[in-house]
DNA sequence: AAAAATACCAAACGTTTGTTTGGTATTTTT
DNA sequence: AAAAATACCAAACAAACGTTTGGTATTTTT
């Protein structure tokens, strides 16, 4: 018997949540959404999540493990030097926030619902906290604790920012040229 | 007769509903909430507008009114020099952003709704564009065409991203380093 | 092989929400 | 003073949404 049933359980419908939020957002993706997405009925989620932003809070974890392994790593790659690995840091974040296909650019779903959900704060924090202190590891190896730390501050405001502004202009050129600016601060 | 009922009509009615929209965010602000805050019935608002995306668009203008007259401004008043300027627009700003009573940080309300309602894009456009615009205005006086582009690109995107890690993180001193830097760039 | 857990379906529930309708005082215009 | 516009009230509506319940195959465990 062949099985052509769309992939199911937890963390297919977490990639499938994942997908929805990302091009709607949180509020504007209803449960039905996701189960249709999943090839199921809307009540069925709740055999796997107790309820919408439970649902919502594994995804974000699933994407902040994502940039730990996609991401955030390269800052720790010691065979590369510091500009090698921001550059790298910078790449990996562009390939997951511009969709080469659809020329269409995404946010970062956590941060737009951080503000308007709280449950969803302190998970939101976690991925800032990591992706700062992958930034300040960078820039430790060229500037002082105190520098590096002013530095990564700065580095995080300016790309999510960026992002914000790429997003409501439409245009990536925004985050592009913020990433150039952050690379050059390693220029030799 | 004494008139001790709370003010009406349409302007107050944006203001209330600002009010709302900055402590609970567009979403989590019902047309019930905003109508108990007027003292009237929700079904009155429709007197004044035709749905509840049609007021959060005349919030956003009068907010955009309000930071043109109070922020946006200092850019343009040539007693000034540009650090006077740059510093006075920054002042300004975090008046509206902190607080001072509640210790409370508000976000733009317009930036969050802006990627979730397509309707509010335009609008919040504009108001970037003249942000941009008094701060390129600014770093003109110092640097060259080029140069006051990317720097106030840059500081917007700044100053953006760090209301956001100052909201998440509930830490102002995000906004007032990112002010100081800004400030810095037109010192001496 | 029996029991238990898993992975759903089908249907309904209850609440919230934005919106509409019809009417009535009050104010403004003519 | 009559007519018209304004500023609401009171009530209902309709649709959407997250969630619950009860049940049934299928798979896993014992």
């Amino acid at each position: 018997m062949i099985k052509e049933t769309p992939k199911k359980g937890e963390q297919s419908i977490i990639v499938n949540s994942l997908k929805l939020f990302r091009q709607q957002s949180f509020h504007n993706t209803s449960m039905e959404d996701i189960a249709k997405n999943c090839g199921m009925l809307k009540g069925s989620l709740y055999h796997y999540f107790k309820s919408k932003e439970d649902l919502m809070c594994k995804v974000i974890a699933f994407v902040h493990e994502y940039f730990k392994a996609e991401v955030f790593i390269h800052a720790y790659n010691d065979k590369l030097t510091a500009k090698q690995k921001i550059k790298k840091l910078c790449d990996a974040s562009e390939l997951i926030f511009f969709d080469k296909k659809t020329g269409k650019l995404y946010g970062n779903i956590g941060v737009e619902s951080a503000l308007v959900v709280p449950e969803f704060n302190p998970i939101i924090r976690e991925f800032f906290q990591d992706f700062f202190n992958a930034v300040k590891h960078i820039y430790k190896e060229k500037y002082g604790e105190k520098i590096a730390n002013e530095l990564a501050e700065r580095s995080v405001a300016e790309v999510e920012g960026s992002i914000m502004l790429a997003r409501i202009f439409n245009d990536k050129s925004y985050i592009i040229n913020t990433h150039k600016r952050i690379i050059a601060r390693l220029e030799k």
